[in-house]
RNA sequence: CAAGUAAUUCGCCUUAUCGCUCAAGUUUAAUAUUUGGGAGGAAAGUCCGAACACCAUAGUGCAACAUAGUGGUUAAUGGCCACCAGUCGUGAGGCUAGGAAAAGUGCAACAGAAAGUAUGUACAGGUAAUGCUGUAGUGAAACCAGGCAAACUCUAUGUGGUGCAAUGUCAUGUAUACCAACGUUUGAGGGCUGCACGCUCGAUUGUUGGAGGGUAGACAGCUAAAAUGUGCUGGUAACAGUACAUUCAGAUAAAUGAUAAGGGCUUUUUCUUUUUAGAAUUCUUUUCUAAAAAGAAAAGUACAGAAUUCGGCUUAUAGAUUUACUUGCUUA
């Protein structure tokens, strides 16, 4: 049911991008990185997701949107297990800051460990 | 058949499951659902030329930059086509940095005494004397001469700037020029404070409304056009004209995907089988070598992702494909 990834779930504003850079906490699990905030949106839904690849160790656009569909997907096929039961909202942002190219099985494993220590996280606060 | 030259076309496919985005229809409080569309030959580099938009703009000159045989083509070009010349190749063909050296400045590897402020050596001639004269020698070139403009330069021609993050429309919040109404030196309002009193700042003022400006955001620009395909006509060609058919991405932290299974294609290696040829042999057979075909396994399946739109150029690219031509060999 929760397999759906629509615009409403992207994140997209500008100014809460800038605010979750300069205020979020963040989570490691290399080569992925996590940076979250708490907030509020108008709309009914538990969080908004942006995916980002550095331009400095991916040169072509190809490579770069390779990994982000992959994390995209990734994040599609996982989100259920994680905030079908949260009632805060979440402003996420994740970051690809490993160098090499990947493949589907090594981000699929490595954001399950992202999102294990994010919830760690979160429900120590 | 082999080696090559010039061009052409293509550049993985199918199914299942789960998704993304746009348009249209139906339907809701959010939304849900149906149907249809959804990357390239280079979408790349951003190197030329245009369209389009805004800004600037009397005229002329200088500077800077670009171009450079002749003719044609185009919306335009520095692109493209044809021809001439030079040059490389046996050839098909390739390449060209193809204006000017009697305007001036500069440069010249190797060789050579010296590549212009010079004149050495040897021999010969000549003079009062002297590189004063000739020859030899080096070199592409050795003094009233030439080469180089992928050196400055000169000549001719051309060029305003910024790019869709252009530009236009709407506009929440915050601060506020300006205008109006109301309040206010008989103290409005702010600060200290939970409130009152009190203290203090205080007319460059407070509240409300209008209005302007335009940040977040939204919409337009924004995809039907110098469009694509096929045929015919004109032209050596680039290209032009014409008839018919087609509608073919519009995202914006940026869609066009993920997973699984199967099938193509390619190359090399390994293994198996069959056929042919040759060699050895105990001449039924067996073994070895070479070639071809089939099957199996493994590996590989490129370069690369629209961002206002076109015309070019340049660069990257596994592999496949077709056509024309050249050279060599064989056969008739």
């Amino acid at each position: 049911m929760t397999f759906t990834f629509s615009k409403k779930e992207k994140l997209k504003s500008q100014k809460l991008i800038e605010h979750l850079f300069s205020q979020g906490k963040t989570v490691v699990a290399y080569p992925l990185r996590l940076v979250y905030i708490e907030t509020t949106f108008g709309d009914d839904v538990r969080a908004k997701v942006g995916v980002s690849v550095s331009k400095r160790h991916f040169k072509h656009a190809v490579n770069r949107n390779r990994i982000k569909r992959l994390m995209r997907e990734v994040y599609r096929l996982n989100k259920g297990d994680y905030f079908n039961n949260s009632s805060t909202q979440y402003a996420l942002m994740i970051l690809y800051i490993g160098k090499d190219g990947t493949d589907f099985e090594t981000i699929n494993s490595k954001m399950r460990l992202l999102f294990d220590k994010f919830i760690k996280e979160t429900s120590l606060d």
